[in-house]
DNA sequence: CTATAGGTACGATGTACGTCATACCTAATG
DNA sequence: CATTAGGTATGACGTACATCGTACCTATAG
Protein backbone atom coordinates (compact mmCIF):
# COMPACT_ATOMS: atom_id res chain seq x y z
CA UNK A 1 0.00 0.00 0.00
CA UNK A 2 0.96 3.60 -0.96
CA UNK A 3 2.37 5.11 2.54
CA UNK A 4 0.08 6.80 4.52
CA UNK A 5 0.58 10.39 3.73
CA UNK A 6 0.18 12.28 7.65
CA UNK A 7 0.62 15.37 5.96
CA UNK A 8 0.70 18.08 8.80
CA UNK A 9 1.92 15.99 11.85
CA UNK A 10 -0.35 17.94 13.60
CA UNK A 11 -0.33 16.68 17.51
CA UNK A 12 -4.21 17.09 17.41
CA UNK A 13 -4.55 20.29 19.37
CA UNK A 14 -7.98 20.85 20.57
CA UNK A 15 -8.86 24.70 19.28
CA UNK A 16 -8.06 23.14 15.76
CA UNK A 17 -9.98 20.49 16.39
CA UNK A 18 -12.83 22.06 17.17
CA UNK A 19 -12.78 24.84 14.93
CA UNK A 20 -12.53 21.99 12.06
CA UNK A 21 -15.45 20.62 13.20
CA UNK A 22 -17.47 23.38 13.81
CA UNK A 23 -18.53 23.41 9.96
CA UNK A 24 -21.43 20.73 9.63
CA UNK A 25 -19.88 19.98 6.18
CA UNK A 26 -16.71 18.74 7.79
CA UNK A 27 -18.83 17.38 10.62
CA UNK A 28 -20.08 14.60 8.31
CA UNK A 29 -17.04 14.08 6.66
CA UNK A 30 -15.72 12.92 10.03
CA UNK A 31 -19.23 11.18 10.88
CA UNK A 32 -19.25 8.91 7.36
CA UNK A 33 -15.79 8.24 7.92
CA UNK A 34 -16.17 6.61 11.45
CA UNK A 35 -19.19 4.97 10.68
CA UNK A 36 -17.41 3.42 7.85
CA UNK A 37 -16.02 -0.30 8.57
CA UNK A 38 -12.61 0.65 9.54
CA UNK A 39 -9.82 1.98 7.55
CA UNK A 40 -12.40 3.08 4.98
CA UNK A 41 -10.99 5.36 2.44
CA UNK A 42 -13.26 7.80 0.34
CA UNK A 43 -12.63 10.38 -2.19
CA UNK A 44 -13.55 14.02 -1.91
CA UNK A 45 -15.91 13.79 -4.72
CA UNK A 46 -17.65 10.30 -2.76
CA UNK A 47 -19.42 12.16 -0.27
CA UNK A 48 -21.23 14.19 -2.66
CA UNK A 49 -21.13 17.64 -1.16
CA UNK A 50 -23.08 20.44 -3.31
CA UNK A 51 -20.07 22.35 -3.35
CA UNK A 52 -17.27 23.53 -5.98
CA UNK A 53 -14.38 21.40 -6.32
CA UNK A 54 -12.37 24.05 -4.74
CA UNK A 55 -14.61 24.42 -1.70
CA UNK A 56 -14.28 20.49 -1.14
CA UNK A 57 -10.35 20.89 -1.61
CA UNK A 58 -10.51 23.24 1.30
CA UNK A 59 -12.89 21.73 3.82
CA UNK A 60 -10.24 18.66 3.52
CA UNK A 61 -7.27 20.21 4.05
CA UNK A 62 -8.75 21.97 7.10
CA UNK A 63 -9.23 18.48 8.29
CA UNK A 64 -6.29 16.91 7.35
CA UNK A 65 -4.32 20.03 9.02
CA UNK A 66 -6.09 19.28 12.66
CA UNK A 67 -4.87 16.13 12.24
CA UNK A 68 -8.61 14.48 11.98
CA UNK A 69 -7.89 12.99 8.43
CA UNK A 70 -4.82 11.55 6.62
CA UNK A 71 -5.12 11.65 2.37
CA UNK A 72 -3.69 8.77 0.78
CA UNK A 73 -2.26 9.49 -2.43
CA UNK A 74 -3.49 7.51 -4.85
CA UNK A 75 -1.64 9.41 -8.18
CA UNK A 76 -4.60 9.46 -10.14
CA UNK A 77 -7.08 10.81 -6.91
CA UNK A 78 -6.31 11.27 -3.17
CA UNK A 79 -8.14 8.87 -0.66
CA UNK A 80 -9.30 10.53 2.70
CA UNK A 81 -9.22 8.15 5.77
CA UNK A 82 -9.82 8.72 9.73
CA UNK A 83 -7.01 9.05 12.12
CA UNK A 84 -9.00 6.73 14.45
CA UNK A 85 -6.03 6.16 16.40
CA UNK A 86 -4.97 9.25 17.39
CA UNK A 87 -8.12 11.22 17.51
CA UNK A 88 -9.28 8.18 20.30
CA UNK A 89 -5.96 8.53 21.75
CA UNK A 90 -5.93 12.32 22.86
CA UNK A 91 -9.77 12.69 22.52
CA UNK A 92 -11.06 10.05 23.31
CA UNK A 93 -14.95 9.93 23.29
CA UNK A 94 -15.06 12.39 20.43
CA UNK A 95 -15.89 10.15 17.35
CA UNK A 96 -18.74 8.42 19.32
CA UNK A 97 -20.13 12.04 19.84
CA UNK A 98 -20.09 13.34 16.50
CA UNK A 99 -21.74 9.48 15.53
CA UNK A 100 -24.30 9.75 17.86
CA UNK A 101 -25.44 12.98 17.66
CA UNK A 102 -25.84 14.12 14.15
CA UNK A 103 -27.85 12.33 11.05
CA UNK A 104 -27.65 15.47 9.37
CA UNK A 105 -31.18 17.06 8.23
CA UNK A 106 -29.52 18.69 4.97
CA UNK A 107 -26.36 20.10 3.83
CA UNK A 108 -27.90 20.90 0.82
CA UNK B 1 -31.79 30.46 45.11
CA UNK B 2 -32.91 32.89 42.30
CA UNK B 3 -34.24 30.39 40.08
CA UNK B 4 -31.99 29.74 37.61
CA UNK B 5 -32.15 31.78 34.31
CA UNK B 6 -31.44 29.01 31.17
CA UNK B 7 -32.05 31.77 28.76
CA UNK B 8 -32.22 30.41 24.94
CA UNK B 9 -33.80 27.00 26.00
CA UNK B 10 -31.43 25.68 23.01
CA UNK B 11 -31.43 21.76 23.12
CA UNK B 12 -27.64 21.68 22.78
CA UNK B 13 -27.10 21.33 19.09
CA UNK B 14 -23.61 20.18 18.44
CA UNK B 15 -22.59 23.02 15.80
CA UNK B 16 -23.48 25.67 18.03
CA UNK B 17 -21.05 23.96 20.74
CA UNK B 18 -18.37 23.37 19.09
CA UNK B 19 -17.76 26.90 17.35
CA UNK B 20 -18.56 28.21 20.93
CA UNK B 21 -15.48 25.58 22.14
CA UNK B 22 -13.43 26.87 19.32
CA UNK B 23 -12.77 29.88 21.02
CA UNK B 24 -9.85 29.33 23.40
CA UNK B 25 -11.42 31.98 25.96
CA UNK B 26 -14.03 30.39 26.25
CA UNK B 27 -13.02 27.01 26.51
CA UNK B 28 -11.07 27.89 29.40
CA UNK B 29 -14.59 29.31 30.79
CA UNK B 30 -15.90 25.75 30.47
CA UNK B 31 -13.11 23.84 31.59
CA UNK B 32 -12.61 26.20 34.39
CA UNK B 33 -16.03 25.65 35.75
CA UNK B 34 -16.19 21.93 35.02
CA UNK B 35 -13.14 21.67 37.35
CA UNK B 36 -14.59 23.78 40.16
CA UNK B 37 -16.45 21.55 42.85
CA UNK B 38 -20.25 21.17 41.67
CA UNK B 39 -22.92 23.63 40.85
CA UNK B 40 -19.64 26.78 41.26
CA UNK B 41 -21.08 30.13 40.18
CA UNK B 42 -18.69 32.43 38.96
CA UNK B 43 -19.27 36.16 37.74
CA UNK B 44 -17.75 36.66 34.44
CA UNK B 45 -14.99 39.54 36.07
CA UNK B 46 -13.95 36.44 37.87
CA UNK B 47 -11.81 34.92 35.25
CA UNK B 48 -9.77 37.43 34.76
CA UNK B 49 -9.45 37.62 31.09
CA UNK B 50 -7.21 40.15 29.27
CA UNK B 51 -10.35 41.69 27.27
CA UNK B 52 -12.92 44.28 27.61
CA UNK B 53 -16.25 44.39 29.50
CA UNK B 54 -18.14 44.27 25.77
CA UNK B 55 -16.11 41.20 24.59
CA UNK B 56 -16.44 39.59 27.81
CA UNK B 57 -20.19 39.66 27.61
CA UNK B 58 -20.25 38.04 23.83
CA UNK B 59 -18.09 35.38 24.67
CA UNK B 60 -20.64 34.48 27.62
CA UNK B 61 -23.39 35.28 25.15
CA UNK B 62 -22.46 32.71 22.83
CA UNK B 63 -21.52 30.17 26.01
CA UNK B 64 -25.47 30.90 27.09
CA UNK B 65 -26.67 31.07 23.47
CA UNK B 66 -25.25 27.25 22.46
CA UNK B 67 -26.55 25.81 26.23
CA UNK B 68 -23.08 25.21 28.01
CA UNK B 69 -23.90 27.81 30.80
CA UNK B 70 -26.75 29.47 32.38
CA UNK B 71 -26.69 32.95 34.22
CA UNK B 72 -28.28 33.42 37.84
CA UNK B 73 -29.35 36.92 37.92
CA UNK B 74 -28.51 38.27 41.28
CA UNK B 75 -29.70 41.47 40.81
CA UNK B 76 -26.12 43.38 40.92
CA UNK B 77 -24.36 41.06 38.90
CA UNK B 78 -24.82 37.74 37.30
CA UNK B 79 -23.48 34.57 37.63
CA UNK B 80 -22.16 31.52 34.98
CA UNK B 81 -22.28 27.82 36.00
CA UNK B 82 -22.16 24.89 33.84
CA UNK B 83 -24.99 22.96 32.72
CA UNK B 84 -23.29 20.16 33.72
CA UNK B 85 -26.80 17.62 33.26
CA UNK B 86 -27.73 18.65 30.15
CA UNK B 87 -24.14 18.67 28.78
CA UNK B 88 -23.45 14.99 29.72
CA UNK B 89 -26.68 14.54 28.77
CA UNK B 90 -26.55 15.14 24.97
CA UNK B 91 -22.90 15.27 25.10
CA UNK B 92 -21.32 12.82 27.13
CA UNK B 93 -17.83 13.18 27.45
CA UNK B 94 -17.70 16.83 26.24
CA UNK B 95 -16.72 17.96 29.61
CA UNK B 96 -13.97 15.49 30.32
CA UNK B 97 -12.11 16.13 26.86
CA UNK B 98 -11.90 19.65 27.58
CA UNK B 99 -10.69 19.25 31.32
CA UNK B 100 -8.33 16.78 30.36
CA UNK B 101 -6.92 18.48 26.87
CA UNK B 102 -5.62 21.99 27.82
CA UNK B 103 -3.92 23.44 31.09
CA UNK B 104 -4.04 26.75 28.94
CA UNK B 105 -0.75 27.75 27.39
CA UNK B 106 -1.39 31.69 28.10
CA UNK B 107 -4.36 33.91 27.42
CA UNK B 108 -1.72 36.60 27.01
C1' DC C 1 -1.56 12.66 -28.30
C1' DT C 2 -6.21 13.96 -26.73
C1' DA C 3 -9.80 13.60 -23.60
C1' DT C 4 -11.54 13.06 -19.04
C1' DA C 5 -11.65 12.67 -13.96
C1' DG C 6 -10.05 13.90 -9.37
C1' DG C 7 -7.56 17.54 -6.93
C1' DT C 8 -4.94 21.65 -6.12
C1' DA C 9 -3.66 26.69 -6.47
C1' DC C 10 -4.95 31.32 -6.87
C1' DG C 11 -7.48 35.25 -6.50
C1' DA C 12 -12.07 37.45 -5.37
C1' DT C 13 -16.18 38.21 -2.61
C1' DG C 14 -19.47 38.34 1.09
C1' DT C 15 -20.31 37.19 5.67
C1' DA C 16 -19.26 36.00 10.38
C1' DC C 17 -16.43 36.65 14.34
C1' DG C 18 -13.32 38.78 17.98
C1' DT C 19 -12.20 42.97 19.58
C1' DC C 20 -12.85 47.53 21.25
C1' DA C 21 -14.81 52.26 22.95
C1' DT C 22 -18.65 54.41 24.45
C1' DA C 23 -23.00 54.84 26.58
C1' DC C 24 -26.42 52.91 29.47
C1' DC C 25 -28.70 49.95 33.21
C1' DT C 26 -29.10 47.95 37.98
C1' DA C 27 -27.92 47.30 42.74
C1' DA C 28 -25.12 48.17 46.71
C1' DT C 29 -22.52 51.79 49.31
C1' DG C 30 -21.58 56.35 50.91
C1' DC D 1 -28.50 61.79 45.23
C1' DA D 2 -23.69 60.52 43.67
C1' DT D 3 -20.48 56.89 43.20
C1' DT D 4 -18.92 52.55 42.12
C1' DA D 5 -19.05 47.71 40.40
C1' DG D 6 -20.73 44.21 37.27
C1' DG D 7 -23.09 43.64 32.81
C1' DT D 8 -25.42 44.79 28.57
C1' DA D 9 -26.29 47.25 23.96
C1' DT D 10 -24.67 49.45 19.97
C1' DG D 11 -21.69 50.56 16.40
C1' DA D 12 -17.22 50.19 14.31
C1' DC D 13 -13.10 47.80 12.53
C1' DG D 14 -9.95 44.20 10.97
C1' DT D 15 -9.37 39.55 10.19
C1' DA D 16 -10.71 34.93 9.25
C1' DC D 17 -13.62 31.84 6.81
C1' DA D 18 -16.87 29.60 3.30
C1' DT D 19 -17.71 29.94 -1.19
C1' DC D 20 -16.90 30.41 -6.01
C1' DG D 21 -14.75 30.58 -10.96
C1' DT D 22 -10.89 29.76 -13.48
C1' DA D 23 -6.61 27.82 -14.51
C1' DC D 24 -3.47 24.09 -13.82
C1' DC D 25 -1.56 19.38 -12.59
C1' DT D 26 -1.53 14.18 -12.72
C1' DA D 27 -2.96 9.76 -14.13
C1' DT D 28 -6.01 6.68 -16.55
C1' DA D 29 -8.77 5.75 -20.84
C1' DG D 30 -9.31 6.04 -25.69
Amino acid sequence: MPDTDNASETPLELGSVLSALADPLRRQVIRELAQAPAETERTCASFGFPVSKATLTHHFRVLREAGLISQVDRGNSRAACLRREEIEGSLPGLLALLVSEKPVPAVE
